[in-house]
DNA sequence: GTCTATATGTGGATAGAC
DNA sequence: GTCTATCCACATATAGAC
């Protein structure tokens, strides 16, 4: 089958130029030249310019959501009560979107990043791995902060998002080529730092700003059930 | 001056356009349409459409930068010693952003924001106001995170001004229409309580990744200068 | 499956009348 | 200063040969 092959030089392709000019920096000629493919392959194999750039997402999406469960998981196995620290909940949530930054996903991952608190994205393609993986996380996250209400929490976890996508486009400049993973590990050490302090402040005193936004229904209705049950 | 009018009228309409469809998704067409112009007097008011971007950044970046510093100085006029704690020091930071938040410069803020750690955005254009205000704010932010060293002290502020980001961009998506001031103060006053906490968090133990950013040796030679002085 | 050729639209920028 | 008309490059998408 050499479909796959192309299909594969293709994405690669578009990924790497996604990454370097942004989604709307790239036209599909250009993506068609780098990959030594005829334009019209891209409409082939993927239907569309949208359909190219939702395979690009797709590829590097479930992976990373895979390896947060999988960190998670390992992290209560190894727990007492199967209850891990929040510095390690948050670094299996925080590790892999920055272990898997390279020149190629720099682009992508911000994306991804985003998505936590910002469905439209990564969207309708992928609801269901995203689902799946902050209905695990979030309840677990939540334990460990019991002095701040809901909707304060759902606000830390924005900031912290806010965070993580501030470092994935920090080393995405820096690095011309991938940072070398000890950098990379203490970068994700100083970020989980930060985000423990964030997450274990205490109660902000003042009214908390109420959220209009859909996920923020998603996140509360998820944190409920995970209350009654 | 019929001229000057126009040129306004160009300002608003883009300015509103691009909050709504970002930079890259719409033309000079649509704004001069919106904006009731011929497609060429864009052209004629700023040359190009990048000189018309930068004008319209500009318009707002000076005024939020003016009251940063006003705010800064008002408190230390109260406070004693001439020194503000530091909550009321990074309110006059975070304020001033989030209040001029509204329908018509959502899309502009969180580029003006980012321009806090990156200066490639605003850049040349509005690069001595942006260098004035950091100057001032830099070491009277530092002198209250004496546990930490400078890099992690950048590191933060990197994080602080992500998370400054992703409120503008969840208020942009928020609120049809401007959201109302008592809900921006309270959002404000939580974003400050929890850029504190960040703040204030003890050193991290683990090594501190390097940046590799120009802005670092910016922000470090300015806390180097004002350590001398 | 992959190519060439092309259809059809839109982008920004410009020339020249008024 | 402002308009109309136009240029030219490039976008995505499709048709049809191989």
């Amino acid at each position: 089958m050499a479909g796959e092959e192309t299909r594969e030089r293709l994405l690669d392709a578009a990924e790497i130029l996604f990454a370097d000019l942004g989604f709307d920096g790239v036209g599909l000629r250009q993506i068609a030249e780098q990959a030594g493919e005829a334009v019209s392959s891209i409409t082939y194999h993927f239907t569309s310019r949208d359909g190219l750039i939702k395979a690009v997402i797709g590829r590097r999406f479930l992976p990373i959501n895979d390896e947060r469960l999988r960190l998670l998981r390992a992290a209560e196995y190894a727990a007492d009560n199967n209850t891990p620290s929040l510095p390690a909940t948050l670094d299996a949530f925080l590790r892999p979107p920055l272990m898997a930054l390279d020149k190629h996903t720099a682009a992508i991952l911000p994306i991804l990043a985003s998505s936590f608190t910002n469905m439209t994205q990564v969207a309708e393609s992928h609801r269901g791995a995203f689902r799946e993986m902050i209905e695990y996380f979030l309840p677990r996250i939540r334990k460990h902060c019991p002095q701040i209400d809901n909707i304060e929490f759902v606000w830390r976890l924005h900031f912290i998002i806010g965070m993580l996508v501030r470092c994935l486009q920090s080393m995405h400049k820096t690095g011309e080529d991938s940072p070398d993973s000890e950098q990379r590990d203490a970068l994700v050490r100083q970020l989980t730092h930060s985000a423990q302090a964030l997450l274990s402040a205490p109660h902000a005193e003042d009214a908390v700003p109420k959220l209009v936004e859909p996920i923020q229904e998603i996140i509360l209705s998820i944190l409920q059930e995970s209350a009654d049950a």
